[in-house]
DNA sequence: GCCGTTTTCGGCCCGACTGTTTTCAGTCG
């Protein structure tokens, strides 16, 4: 899968040609081939095999070139070329808030700076207001600059940023200002992990919206504010971005707000193939506006399916619309039951009762008691003696609630030759068998590929828990085979798993269209640790609706009894 | 560098905010 090789070398192509101060077209067809690249859900080397690179949108003679030499060699000359010309440093300079190409190239002709500690120095020895175009607020907008840098604008997950977000919207909404606000931005479209924080409002008094914003309390920093939109840092270093529109604007705005960018121009283009001009305003025909006030009317007006926002990412949507032929895409509310938690028994913090509570209050029809197995000791694993013990403990509350079914089950682990934890005796007697990797992660990618196939191959296995195993901010997600782990999951009847927990969300979106695609059924779990974490679960949804996945792709959208009959439970 | 039911040449998404300007370039989303 070298998809994400050639997108990060066509960008950083791009940057360089930026300092070069070339074609900008030329600069867009690498940073539009990157984009493309990076988010098509399948593998290039597949379209390599079949000679059809050109069929890829923005991909023409010269960029097949590229990308079969990448492919070939692992590097491109041409990128090898590119950067005798353009020293490291000054592209490090774009990672600066405020500063562009234009201001990363002055700098360096003018003062020979070729890293941001030398930068940096510079701007305190006031060397940088002397320059032609420059002044004191430049030089100060540098600095500060650098700060944001070097504070880090990392991105956050899901939920954290969900979380932040929820704060914030809580509080504007109470100015008697505002009309509507919503979140928009990657957060709106559930993207994985999220940068800054995109708020709409809509507001006949934009400035005072603007002026609560800018002056509350939780903020560290104005970066921008205008009559209409401001940017501001908050204490915990968050960036939110808020705009103020009209009501009759408010759907544009929304819909361009939300993005994705990609998306955004697609729908751009496709008006101006109408002769209709699109911006956050409305769409306009000539100079009169004909749509602007909802998303759906927006949608409508090009001739389009209105199109979920995790879907916007152009990675097909749009033509899907076009031809009304989008996916009826999973909702929460199709989610049956939940088919991974843990308990007390491993090491989980809630008890069984107390997790069977939750799922019910959640108005679940079953959920799966799936705690660690024997060999993984540092997650209080359980012996074969406990699982009797517990087994009778799902049993006494099986009786108690007769309203929804508990499932004995476990997470068994696959040891580094790919042998499971529990012998079959064992797993035989189980309702649900989970097989996950929690060992041996810095295997190649063909061993680990191999021991998941194998743990697929066994007949009492019924789902491939977080098969990556990424961690963000924590593990990188290591590298599979994921053409065969997805036939030999298919072969099997083998369901591979959405971990809803945000640091996972593994599959991710594009793995889980690709296994769907390849005939695999998802399930969607928690992964829950305490019982609370059974509510994770939308986050989980949320990765399946971007991978455009439907209710009969996923296992347990099954009703109790068409599941039963899937899992061959003998219930 | 890509692309084409007006085109194989001449286009390529659209607008807000900032800082330096005296009408606009640079940056960002």
């Amino acid at each position: 899968m070298k998809n994400q090789v050639i997108a990060d070398i066509f960008r950083e192509i791009a940057e360089m040609l930026e300092i070069k101060d070339e074609n900008v077209f030329r600069i867009r067809a690498y940073e539009r081939a990157a984009r493309n690249i990076e988010s098509m859900p399948e593998d290039i080397e597949l379209f390599i095999k079949e000679n059809r690179v050109k069929d890829l949108p923005g991909i023409g003679n010269d960029l097949e070139a590229k990308i079969k030499e990448i492919v070939a060699t692992g590097g491109l000359k041409y990128l090898d070329e590119l950067k005798k010309d353009v020293p490291q440093g000054i592209i490090d300079m774009l990672n600066i808030p405020g500063v562009g190409p234009k201001t990363a190239k002055l700098l360096h002709e003018k003062l020979g700076i070729v890293d941001i500690v030398m930068l940096e120095r510079m701007a305190h020895a006031g060397k940088i207001k002397v320059l032609p175009g420059m002044r004191e607020k430049t030089e100060e907008n540098i600095l500060r600059g650098l700060e944001i840098l070097k504070r880090g604008r990392d991105r956050m997950d899901i939920k954290t940023a969900s979380d932040i977000a929820f704060s914030f919207v809580g509080r504007l909404k109470k100015l008697k200002e505002v009309r509507k606000i919503d979140t928009a931005g990657s957060l709106r479209r559930m993207k994985d992990t999220v940068r800054d924080i995109d708020i709409l409002v809509s507001s006949e008094q934009p400035e005072k919206v603007m002026d609560a914003l800018t002056s509350s309390p939780d903020i560290k920093e104005v970066l921008a504010k205008g009559p209409t939109k401001a940017s501001i840092i908050t204490k915990d270093g968050t960036q939110v971005d808020v705009r103020v529109v009209e009501p009759a604007s408010y759907g544009a705005a929304l819909l361009y707000f939300t993005g994705s960018k990609a998306h955004n121009i697609k729908l751009r283009q496709l008006a101006i193939k109408k002769d209709l001009k699109l911006s956050e305003y409305g769409i306009f025909r000539k100079k009169k506006a004909i749509a602007g006030k909802t998303e759906k009317e927006m949608y409508d007006t090009l001739g389009l399916d209105y199109i979920a926002p995790e879907l916007r990412e152009d990675r097909g949507e749009i033509e899907a619309a076009e031809k009304k032929r989008l996916p009826m895409l999973v909702e929460l509310k199709d989610i049956k039951g939940d088919l991974h938690a843990h308990s007390t028994w491993s090491d989980g913090g809630s008890s069984i009762e107390e997790v069977v509570l939750k799922a019910r209050r959640l108005g679940y029809e079953y959920i799966a008691i799936t705690d660690h197995s024997q060999g993984l000791k540092i997650a209080g694993g359980l012996s074969d003696k406990e699982l009797d013990i517990k087994k009778q403990e799902i049993y006494r509350l099986r009786k108690k609630y007769s309203d929804i079914k508990i499932l004995f089950g476990a997470e068994v682990d696959v040891d580094s030759d790919g042998n499971l934890d529990y012998p079959d005796d064992i797993l035989r007697e189980m309702d649900i068998v989970i097989a996950a990797i929690h060992i041996g992660f810095k295997q190649s990618p063909e061993k680990i590929t191999r021991r998941l196939t194998k743990a697929c191959q066994n007949k009492h296995v019924d789902i491939i828990a977080h098969p990556t195993g990424r961690l963000w901010g924590a593990r990188e997600p290591y590298e599979l085979d994921f053409e065969e782990i997805f036939k030999v999951a298919s072969d099997t009847s083998t369901a591979l798993e959405i971990n809803s927990f945000p640091q996972r969300l593994d599959l991710n979106d594009i793995y889980s269209r690709m296994a769907r695609d390849a005939g695999v059924l998802i399930a969607v779990n928690t992964d829950a640790h305490l019982a609370e974490q059974l509510e994770l679960m939308r986050f989980g949804v949320a990765t399946a609706r971007r991978g455009w996945l439907e209710k009969k792709d996923i296992l347990n959208t099954l009703s109790f009894g068409r599941l039963t009959q899937k899992l061959g439970i003998d219930w």
